[in-house]
DNA sequence: CGGACAAGCTGA
DNA sequence: CAGCTTGTCCGG
């Protein structure tokens, strides 16, 4: 209680004490885990305020933490006393690029500071001067897709871009951006890896070549954005918020009114999505030129009673002469169950996904349908396993070809000299080798009716691993399926080296079923997330799934709109992790 | 996140 | 009621 006579206690700071303001006060958001808010202070001793994205140090609660300045020119909020900047360690994103950023992690309903820091240089950089971005408005550029053959690296489409100013390419490894950099150098474009060139990308900029990161590079001038081999999973990141190299080039280049063109040998649905099937198409015979051979092996068909690893045919193959790749999937924990009499695999009705057996029925992990141990093809009630495992494939190989076989592993060191000629792995072992010209898929079934809506898509990037790792047909390239399900879409679509197959086919089924890209998706998991499920279930905008092994599915018709849905504000207490756009779902 | 502080529990 | 654990709040 205020006495009488006296305006306000005198312990407390006067309530009219004029605050700092103007261009002077910054906003900084601290860069430590699991703190969203952010926070103002004065620029250092009597200085000018560092550009919005430089890296800083400020004192917060008696510490000294790094943070990234996101706005000048703040009215600091009433009732505070602001402090100093500690110091201004470095240049950082530029002010589009913390825009963008922040779009980002709303986009994947996740925190700022991951976004920053994948945007932030490796090393402190001398802040740079804030130059203007060229000046076309957003809403001109567009985006485009172009369906390349496997061998075509998608030079062609970088030059012409280069010529207007900075160009950022974004491939899915550094290990291909590093390939394709030295490429484009010894083609006189003056190229620069990121984020390992990020200092002089951001002062000179000219053709940027990286990783998914390089998608936030800082450069000026930008002319456009090329996204290579943009169905590939690797463009997004793995951690919270998990967000893609693909959609943010759209986004980045539709705020700069420039260019963005996604390139890929099997576009993605998403990517056709995005240009309304408005694909460029090589010729189908360059195309076609460009694919190896696909060579179907049906075991539906194979005398009874065989139920090894190895069919004739891939025996055959692997006798020789040339070397040869296996590839098993471990997914083989799960035991695929297939007819006796007419070798069919055990599927669901709509023949998408695999059933297993359990208490004596068949059930779908996937769609969660049941009924009896029953061949739904031709009424047999005799199934057997198919059983599989790395260490007896490489056994029995060793036997059928007379030969010492190699296991590959993750360790194997990539460009390693071919330790056999004769090698056996898992998927993994694609991205390692050089010098085979015969991949055998042991198991494609198994991948190809996986319970995952990009079932498909996934089992078609990995032919393209093969395909690229063999070589066009020209060369000998060749890859050998295994299958039950040769009539499969991807399967189709690779002997026909005719991806459209694939996604024409495909895009009907997820159509239908409202998945992505024709809705957009998120899961959420831990203890708040009953609380939020519960919450979100009155919204009819969304289908709310679940839960299952504690998680639930989100979906809603747009990203922005599910986006909206998750905000924090919008969260109950509790600990609780949101996923957008969960790859492996 | 990590420190500060309050409220709650335990044992003498 | 000291001494400790657990939970909640907050940072400029």
């Amino acid at each position: 209680m205020t006495e009488p006579g006296r305006l306000f206690d005198p312990d407390e700071p006067p309530p009219l004490r004029p605050q700092p303001a103007g261009p002077a006060v910054v906003r900084v958001l601290p860069d430590v885990s699991g703190l969203e808010k952010e926070f103002d202070y004065l620029p250092v001793a009597d200085g000018e305020a560092p550009p919005v994205g430089s890296l800083v140090r400020v004192e917060l609660q008696r510490r000294t933490v790094a943070g990234w300045v996101t706005a000048t020119g703040v009215t600091p909020p009433p009732g505070v006393t602001l402090q100093p900047l500690v110091k201004v360690t470095s240049a950082g994103p530029s002010p589009d690029v913390v825009e963008l950023a922040r779009w980002a992690a709303h986009r994947w309903s996740g925190r700022l500071g991951p976004v920053l820091r994948a945007a932030s240089p490796p090393r402190q950089v001398p802040l740079l001067p804030e130059l203007g971005q060229r000046g076309n408005g957003p809403g001109l550029g567009g985006v485009s897709l172009v369906r390349l053959a496997p061998d075509d690296e998608g030079v062609g489409l970088i030059e012409p871009l280069a010529r207007q100013g900075s160009v950022l390419v974004i491939t899915p490894r550094l290990g291909a951006a590093g390939h394709l950099a030295g490429r484009l150098r010894r083609l006189g474009l003056g190229a620069r890896l990121h984020p390992r060139d990020w200092p002089t990308s951001a002062s000179r900029g000219g053709v940027v070549v990286g990783a998914r990161s390089a998608v936030w590079a800082r450069v000026p001038d930008l002319a456009g954005i090329v996204v290579l081999d943009e169905h590939d999973e690797s463009l997004q990141e793995e951690r919270n918020p998990t967000w893609h190299a693909r959609d943010v080039a759209v986004e980045r280049a539709r705020r700069a009114g420039v260019p963005c063109v996604l390139a890929s040998p099997c576009p993605s649905l998403a990517a056709l999505a995005l240009v309304g099937d408005a694909v460029h198409k090589p010729a189908r015979s360059a195309e076609r030129a460009g694919w190896p051979v696909v060579e179907l092996v049906d075991r539906r068909t194979e005398e009874p009673g065989r139920s090894g690893l190895f069919s004739p045919r891939v025996a055959n193959v692997v006798r020789g002469p040339g070397p040869v790749l296996c590839v098993l999937n471990r997914t083989g924990r799960a035991v695929m169950l297939s007819c006796a009499v007419c070798g069919e695999l055990v599927r669901t009705e709509d023949r998408e996904h695999l059933m297993v057996e359990r208490d004596g029925q068949l059930v779908s992990p996937a769609t969660g349908e049941s009924r009896p141990l029953v061949c739904a093809v031709c009424g047999a009630a005799k199934l057997k396993r198919l059983r599989l495992g790395v260490t007896r494939a490489a056994e029995e190989l060793a036997a059928l070809a007379g030969e010492p076989v190699a296991e590959l592993t993750a360790a194997t060191r990539p460009g390693a000299r071919l330790p056999a000629r004769v090698l056996v792995g898992t998927e993994a072992a694609l991205h390692q080798l050089g010098g085979v010209d015969t991949v055998v898929f042991l198991d494609m079934d198994a991948e190809l009716l996986a319970p995952r809506y990009r079932a498909g898509e996934q089992a078609m990037a990995l032919l393209l691993h093969a395909a690229r790792l063999t070589g066009p047909r020209a060369g000998g390239g060749r890859i050998v399926v295994q299958t039950r399900t040769p009539d499969h879409r991807v399967l189709r679509a690779a002997v026909h080296a005719d991806p459209g197959i694939l996604t024409r086919e495909e895009a009907v089924v997820r159509r239908a079923m409202g998945l992505p890209p024709y809705g957009a998706l998120a899961e959420i998991s831990g203890a708040g997330a009953d609380a939020l499920a519960d919450r979100l279930l009155a919204d009819p905008g969304l289908t709310v799934m679940g839960p299952r092994n504690g998680r639930w599915l989100i979906r809603a018709d747009t990203p922005d709109h599910l986006a909206d849905a998750l905000r924090p504000s919008e969260r109950p207490p509790g600990r609780l992790r949101v996923h957008v756009d969960p790859p492996r779902v």
